[in-house]
RNA sequence: GGGCGCUUAGCUCAGUUGGUUAGAGCAGCUGGCUUACAACCAGCAGGCCGGGGGUUCGAGUCCCUCAGCGCCCA
């Protein structure tokens, strides 16, 4: 304190507004660079945040504008707390939204075997019917268009003054990133944390990609029960199963029912013959199988489900794969190995109606078939049910086989549910989460996308003298070489031509899953393998949205686990959904998502984070334009009792807390430092808004009603020590108001600030009781509250009597019980100053505190 | 089917280990051009704290149960 006006860097407006205070700021801290990060910063010194990459798939989103500010206004605190703040920002730009969006707007298609071709710009509007283009042609219109998307969002961090060190910016398809994600993969696949296998593998049809756990939505689906019968292999008898799709018959190597089942359980350890394809398989038990589905047994094929797989898994049976990548019926071999049959070509013969035929065509002949034979029991049943999709995707999946990478996480399940309880959750209940994630995980990490747009695999095979690809000897590139591509890079000892040639060498033809990249944001920001790593690693926050707990963060988790074992992090900050204003989830389906620029607009900055930032941690909140409007005010508010504070102290040294003598100066200063350890305590515990909520009350309080009662007296007069004191008291209130205020209201408490200090009030010290001398020791809290609340009475008397508040009082008699008179007589002199009351009186009197008031005769009532 | 959250004034929401008479803002109504602010100020009115049961001297808060909404997992 004890800062002459003089230091101010700008002049007190005579008409203050919130408008225009964006340019002036933006600019002035950008010149500043007042949120770079300090590079020499040592890792206890350090606040980290592992922001979350968006991704940029051109539309902003207002919850973009939530989520972000949130975690703001913790970085900003945490800076003005003296800890030198890791903020960067990334773009999650690689993975399928954007290959989507590419698609669309350009109108392409990536055709990999396609050549480059180097001249290639798409046309000025997308041709109705796509174009094919190279996979590098591909890339290179990803980036582009990434590029441009990027632009938007920044613009919209900055305008909404985000504190992010812009110089710390990565994209997850740069050069860095790819390398890191490499690095990652080859120190897993060093380690034998990853493993390619040929596997059953969730398949979207529509997409041509394998999908992860993960990425995986339950969706209700019509469908029907078909009621088959099944003879039993020695002929003496049968057995219905029911199922939704007869189709997968020809794939069938088993029936199922639920060991406790007694319908069924003479017929554990039998066999029966399949309808129509005349496969013998047995009848095994398994406690998955539901009694109460349909008959209670169902046909196991390979694979119609997910079930499938695990009964096919833990029971042995064989593989008849018969769903082809896309979404076709593949060839089947009855007769051949693998595939046993009692009249191979009848099967064969039956068999060649559906082979080629997609999933729903095949259906119809299956059953019509099975109608023809008899096999098919009663009428079809019309059920709805779950059916397994791809979060992204339209059809439903189907299971296919195929090799793929997979990160061991099963085996890992124990040590990854500790690393959940050891993370502190905002709010706590969200780690149930993330427990029920890991409880319910079926099977390993898929990593394989066969996809372009994306981090490729590190990885060559060798191709053998008949050019088979060995799958079991990968070959891998020296760490220090990475990114790189192994469809266009050759591996060190080959040369290029080798390349699938027999005895040569092929590249892994895949992408890795986008997660496996952004699991590693801690890496990527902080610069794995440099110092800086060591300075932010683990970090102290991860902010992110709850929907994708069972994706990025529990991914991190995995590979922090794996890799540092350790946590990425110590607090996982979840923040809610953005609703539309009807409380209804925003979707572009819906056509209800709103776009956050217009509003910046209208409301400003700070009031938009003001909206967003009284949005309790994990909690869904409605768009809400009447909150923005209240933040709006606020900023106001705040431009415009910092102007009377500061011109009450006339220009001159602004005195220090030791003049605050005057008692109910001092009762004010005790609530103030209240405030400061609630606000503190918040912040600690992330909870931003009810920082906000508590700093937001006393602020309304200090302006409607301590400052009404100290005008007078701020204003001078024959007590100098009580006017130094209210002065002082103004002075140190409105100090510490604005700073509490500057992680929610960034713009418009730097200009206020700006009025009276030279420095930004964003890299201020956070106020403190030291600030406070001793004026709140000893200071009697309850005095403000009882002078406030006779000011209240004395203004509900005028108010009754429909006369201006300044209408003057002639007596005023305020009736109590005793030692609460003798409080409120200490702040006698203010009240009568902010009453206009001539005489005041106190009355000892049993009962409530009452205010009766004479009002001057000279006054005329208001005109009705 | 299992789990988590929510249900408080017309609306949006606070309510911190159980403790006077349940709070705020908005909207509504009444009054006031008050030397920081009319984009303002003052005041008023408005609540079976989802229903039921229990524990307790005392429950919006803890326990049980039911209902509705939302989400997560299977």
């Amino acid at each position: 304190m004890e800062k002459p006006l003089a230091s101010a860097s700008r002049p007190v407006p005579e008409k203050p507004t919130v408008d225009g205070l964006e340019e002036v700021w933006r600019a002035r801290w950008d010149a500043d660079q007042i949120y770079s990060f300090d590079h020499t910063a040592t890792r206890d010194s350090v606040f980290s945040i592992d922001t979350p990459p968006p991704t940029v798939s051109g539309s902003l989103h207002i919850g973009h504008v939530f989520s972000y500010t949130q975690t703001d206004t913790i970085a900003r605190y945490q800076r003005m707390r003296g800890r030198k703040v890791f903020y960067p920002m990334g773009w999650d730009d690689n993975g399928l939204p954007t290959e989507r969006r590419v698609e669309n707007f350009f109108g392409v298609r990536c055709d990999p075997s396609l050549p480059y071709d180097p001249d290639f710009s798409p046309p000025a509007e997308p041709p109705k019917q796509k174009i094919s283009v190279s996979r590098r042609n591909f890339v290179e219109l990803c980036v582009q268009l990434t590029e441009q998307d990027e632009v938007v969002f920044k613009e919209l961090w900055q305008r909404l003054a985000l504190s992010v060190d812009w110089s710390l910016e990565y994209s997850t398809i740069s050069d860095h990133a790819r390398a890191v994600s490499q690095r990652g993969f080859l120190e897993m696949l060093h380690r034998g944390e990853v493993y390619s296998t040929v596997a059953p593998t969730l398949w979207d049809i529509d997409f041509r990609t394998a999908v992860s756990q993960a990425e995986l939505e339950d969706r209700e689906r019509p469908g029907a029960y078909h009621r088959v019968r099944f003879e039993y292999a020695d002929g003496s008898g049968s057995v219905d199963i029911e199922t939704t799709r007869p189709e997968l018959l020809p794939s069938c190597v088993a029936l199922v029912a639920h060991p406790d089942d007694e319908r069924y359980a003479s017929l554990f350890g039998r066999t029966v013959i399949t309808p129509l394809f005349g496969v013998e398989v047995p009848v095994v038990a398994h406690e998955l199988a539901d009694p109460e589905k349909g008959s209670g047994i169902a046909m196991i094929c390979t694979f119609g489900d997910t079930t499938d797989v695990v009964w096919w898994r833990e029971l042995k049976l064989p593989t008849r794969a018969l769903i082809g990548r896309d979404g076709r019926l593949l060839p089947a071999g009855f007769g051949e190995p693998g595939w046993p049959c009692r009249d191979a070509s009848r099967a064969q013969e039956l068999y060649g109606q559906v082979e080629g035929k997609t999933v729903t065509q095949a259906r119809d002949i299956i059953v019509q078939l099975l109608n023809e034979t008899g096999a098919l029991i009663g009428d079809v049943r019309p059920i709805t049910h779950p059916v397994k999709f791809y979060e992204k995707g339209e059809r439903p999946l189907e299971i296919v086989t195929s090799r793929q990478w997979f990160v061991s996480t099963l085996m890992h399940r124990d040590a990854l549910l500790e690393r959940g309880e050891q993370i502190t959750w905002h709010p706590d209940f969200m780690r149930h989460r993330y427990r029920s994630w890991v409880e319910g995980l079926n099977t390993d990490w898929n990593i394989s996308r066969q996809r372009y747009f994306g981090v490729p695999f590190p990885v060559w095979y060798p191709l053998d003298e008949q050019g088979e690809i060995n799958f079991d000897a990968p070959i891998v590139p020296p760490i220090d070489r990475l990114p790189i591509d192994p469809s266009s890079d050759t591996p060190e000892g080959y040369e290029p031509d080798q390349r699938n040639q027999p005895g040569g060498f092929t590249g892994d033809p895949d992408v890795m899953d986008t997660w496996a990249t952004s699991s590693l944001t801690p890496e990527i920001a902080g610069r794995w393998g440099t110092d800086l790593f060591d300075r932010v690693y683990p970090m102290d926050m991860r902010p992110q949205a709850h929907e994708i707990i069972r994706t990025w963060l529990f991914s991190t988790v995995v590979r922090s686990h794996l890799q540092h074992h350790q946590l990425p992090w110590s607090n996982a900050a979840i923040s809610g959904w953005v609703l539309d204003p009807d409380r209804k989830k925003m979707s572009k389906s819906a056509g209800n998502v709103i776009t956050p620029m217009h509003l910046l607009e209208q409301h400003s900055p700070d009031a938009l984070r003001y909206w967003a930032a009284s949005g309790r941690p994990g909690t869904d909140t409605a768009v809400d334009d009447a909150q923005m409007k209240i933040g709006r005010r606020l900023a106001i508010k705040m431009l415009n009792a910092s102007k009377f504070v500061l011109g009450r102290l006339d220009g001159a040294e602004i005195p220090g807390p030791e003049v605050i003598s005057t008692d109910l100066d001092r009762s004010l200063v005790g609530r103030l430092a209240t405030l400061v350890d609630e606000a503190t305590r918040a912040f600690d515990n992330f909870d931003y808004a009810r920082a906000l909520e508590k700093t937001e009350a006393f602020f309304w309080s200090f302006c409607d009603d301590y400052v009404e009662l100290v005008k007078v007296r701020a204003y001078g007069g024959e007590n100098e020590a009580a006017t130094a004191s209210a002065r002082a008291t103004l002075a140190l209130t409105l100090s510490v108001l604005q700073r509490l205020f500057a992680p929610f209201l960034p713009y418009v408490t730097d200009e206020v600030w700006n009025w009276w200090h030279g420095e930004s009030i964003h890299i201020a010290s956070w106020p403190h009781l030291s600030e406070f001398g001793d004026a709140a020791g000893g200071a009697d809290e309850a005095l403000y509250g009882a002078v406030s609340e006779v000011l209240a009475q004395v203004r509900r008397a005028k108010t009754n009597a429909k006369v201006s508040q300044r209408a003057e009082i002639e007596t005023c008699d305020v009736r109590g019980d005793e030692t609460l008179l003798a409080v409120i007589a200490r702040g006698a002199n203010d009240l009568k100053d902010a009453g206009s009351i001539d005489t005041l009186t106190l009355t000892p009197a049993a009962g409530e505190v009452e205010v009766l008031v004479t009002l001057r005769e000279s006054e005329p009532p208001a005109a009705p």
